[in-house]
DNA sequence: AAACTGACCAACCGCTTCCTG
DNA sequence: TCAGGAAGCGGTTGGTCAGTT
């Protein structure tokens, strides 16, 4: 399995790209494609590896990228699914179209790491540092503990995905078997292959007529929901929401203990069923969230 | 004006995963 | 089934620049 040598070679050049460079790069996959990563540097005439060609391109020279400020809706859905996956940055920029991971990775670092400890949560759990402050408020603390189990199913999902994903290029690309993209763009959006995008896994999952498709989704969040409520009480809000909405709309002096008081998308404490009803619509939002991807933005 | 500091981000490194023969 | 190559991914580094002393 070792690693690739590539890097290793003598006389290959590192460090910052030239803009000469960049425009090697650029009118070679504009023309070709990039095809084999590690065939390319020769063929483009460029003293590189081909794996900093493929950083190079992915991250700098692709002609989809956005650059510049994160917005507010940006940030959110960052901090919710990072809450959700971790530092799966990939996986977290499949949803964010036109932001790359590493982009992704270093907003994270610089920006959002930093205001989340600022306001004493930890951003590795995504849970207050202070047990005084969390102990102050049960229903978020007991929200904060399912956060795990919440990450733990989905997981689960994102590999079922991953999988249906790998099935569905897989007989896409039976059908496309001897399809040629001209398109430089086309050919990058699927990030890792020349295969055409695969179809929304929740689509996958109609297509395929069994174990489920989006109400199976659901109703699956729906369980967790309940079972969670069995094993932990009634959640009282949503803590995911309260704290993006206390990071969002941070005024520096806000605290979890009125949390609950917060911005619109925050409900406060309430009884057994509304509880239900706002973490079957958390859900729903994550789920539109993770549905709502660009059709023809790369899944895994 | 110079030195220092911290923020930012492009790029590298090395491990993991996937693919193919 | 297995081994090796290729690509993907996430952590980390180092250069640059703006702000401060």
């Amino acid at each position: 399995m070792g690693r690739s040598p590539c890097c290793d070679k003598v006389g290959l050049k590192k460090g910052p790209w030239t803009p000469e460079e960049d425009q090697s790069l650029l009118a070679y996959i504009e023309e070709h494609g990039h095809g084999s990563w590690r065939a390319l540097p020769s063929k483009a005439g460029l003293q590189r590896c081909g794996k900093s060609c493929r950083l190079r391109w992915t991250n700098y020279l692709r002609p989809d990228i956005k650059r510049g400020k994160f917005t507010l809706q940006e940030e959110q859905t960052i901090i919710q699914l990072h809450a959700l996956l971790g530092n799966r940055w990939s996986a977290i920029a499949t949803h964010l179209p036109k932001r790359t991971d590493n982009e992704i990775k270093n907003y994270w670092n610089t920006h959002l790491k930093k205001r989340l400890t600022k306001m004493g949560i930890d951003p590795i759990t995504h849970k207050p540092k202070d047990d005084a402050l969390s102990n102050s408020n049960h229903g978020q603390a007991k929200t904060a503990a399912n956060l795990s189990h919440m990450a733990q199913w989905e997981s689960a999902r994102l590999e079922a995905e991953a999988r249906l994903a790998r099935q569905s290029k897989l007989r896409m690309s039976n059908l496309f078997n001897n399809h040629q993209l001209g398109s430089p763009a086309a050919s990058e959006l699927s990030s890792t292959t020349t295969a055409p995008p695969a179809p929304r896994c929740l689509d996958i999952l109609r297509e395929d007529g069994g174990e489920g498709g989006e109400d199976d989704w659901k109703g699956l969040a729906g369980e967790w929901v309940s079972e969670s409520n069995e094993q932990g009480g009634m959640v009282e809000g949503t803590f995911m929401e309260t704290f993006t909405d206390l990071l969002l709309n941070n005024s520096g002096d806000r605290s979890f203990s009125d949390g609950c008081g917060g911005g619109a998308n925050v409900v406060g404490s309430k009884g057994g069923g509304d509880c239900c009803d706002d973490n079957k619509n958390y859900w729903n939002s994550i789920l539109n969230l993770v549905n709502s991807s660009p059709t023809n933005s790369p899944m895994f």
